[in-house]
DNA sequence: TATGATAATTGGTCAGACCAACGATACAAC
DNA sequence: GTTGTATCGTTGGTCTGACCAATTATCATA
């Protein structure tokens, strides 16, 4: 247990060589924070930025590749690369592998998850507009009018939730539980399958709803963990199912 | 207002052309999974893996920065591939820039945080075992002997918060934490300039530290909600006074 | 006007070359 | 024997130029 700063560590600090990929990429940055690019503008191909730039289209590629999967930019075959609009999913792929090597459990994202949901449903309670109430709302009587088959009700369902992250009105919150609700989509389709929906979980969702709408922020994470630990023990055992 | 379901969506999904880049990443993560690459082990030479999958290197050397960036691969030039041992900041990049976009703020961040913390310690709480619980009290007491400089304190500080994410035995949440440590180092760093720390939170840290070693998670939630509720201020002061 | 072939543009991939960093080996100096 | 140095082979980083494939725009034709 020898917990030991070594002052070495602090005195030299190591030299970090920028490659010319990130010089790249930090540029393009730079040009996205100043306004250059807006979200949904095009950029110019990447042959022009190779010779704007004095480097070769590779290290351009290589730069571009970055900022995509950072979810900055959004490449279309045969015809350009964009500026993103609504960068969502940057985690998922950066989760989904780790996931499918255990060195990531289900349990884990769902814990996750809950830490974040709890979180977002008490920021709504506080910050959420009328809008976002509507939508919150007409989501929940689509479920409620049911009808749909089994897929369209998960997405439904999954809708729900993000607009709750949304009504939150924090950016990154939202992200975030946008990526594990790709990740988790699977696993709530198949728990979806393997239940019993007849005494679905409309009450639920009507106690989030009615909390959040009362701008009760305790209420509201109240109702919420209570829905969560209710699904949870589904969502685990179609983990199980698919070996996970 | 509309929120509707395109029946057209599900009759005809998009046919999904898997890039040469995608497939060779996925075949990477495969031998992963299944073992045949272990943590610490070197990767074939690019050329090599080329060859054995007849693509050209650009394809393999873009599946292997996709790789890199999740974190699973680390590159060293000059000398090879290695796959990862421990996984960390695979977030970082990808908040940072967003972050500096201003399309995060760093309240957004803090909050998150907030959530990830209070889960963390909720976890800890049930799961921490001897060592782990040692190790948080290690980080406690160098704080309260005091005597390094700030940046150090500050560090350790970090350090406290990073051993109790460890002890919540969630892999994600851990990551996840300090990924969200490095973005917000800088604020926390700049905060503990700014304030008097002759008063510095350290009954805050051992009621923490209590709570957890008492197996309440209940308490130490409200610990850590306690803690957090103090310095977000402060950190948020920094925030403005870096003009985010 | 509507349709379908065609050309231009763009990202995806490939091959081959050279540069630069690193590791190991051998060798010279002490 | 130990240490420092030179060297060489391997490996990732970058560049060039070419071709393939998807998309869009263009335009002749029915």
């Amino acid at each position: 247990m020898s917990v030991e700063i070594r002052q070495h560590d602090i005195i030299l600090e190591p030299i970090k060589q920028k490659t010319a990929t990130e010089l790249v990429a930090q540029k393009l940055v730079e040009l996205l924070s100043t306004g250059v690019l807006k979200p949904g503008s095009r950029l110019p191909a990447e042959r022009d930025l190779a010779s704007q730039m004095d480097v070769g289209r590779t290290t351009v590629r290589e730069a571009l590749k970055l900022l995509t999967l950072s979810g900055l930019l959004e490449v279309k075959r045969g015809d350009g690369t964009y500026v993103s609009r609504n960068f969502n999913n940057f985690l998922s792929n950066h989760v989904k592998w780790p996931l499918l090597l255990s060195a990531i459990d289900v349990e884990a994202v769902v814990e996750v998850r809950e830490a974040l949901e709890m979180k977002a449903v008490h920021l709504a309670a506080i910050h959420a507009t009328t809008e976002e109430l509507e939508k919150i709302a007409a989501y929940h009587k689509m479920l409620e009018d049911g009808s749909s088959d089994i897929e369209q009700e998960t997405e439904i369902d999954l809708k729900f939730h993000h607009a709750i992250a949304t009504a939150s009105h924090n950016e990154l919150l939202c992200r975030l539980m946008l990526s594990l609700q790709d990740i988790l989509r699977e696993y709530v389709l198949l728990s979806n399958r393997n239940t019993d929906r007849s005494n679905s979980p409309m009450s639920e969702h009507q106690a989030i709803l009615d909390a959040i709408s009362s701008g009760n922020p305790k209420e509201a994470e109240k109702a919420m963990m209570n829905h969560l630990s209710i699904s949870k023990t589904w969502i685990l055992d179609a983990g199980k199912e698919l070996g996970r």
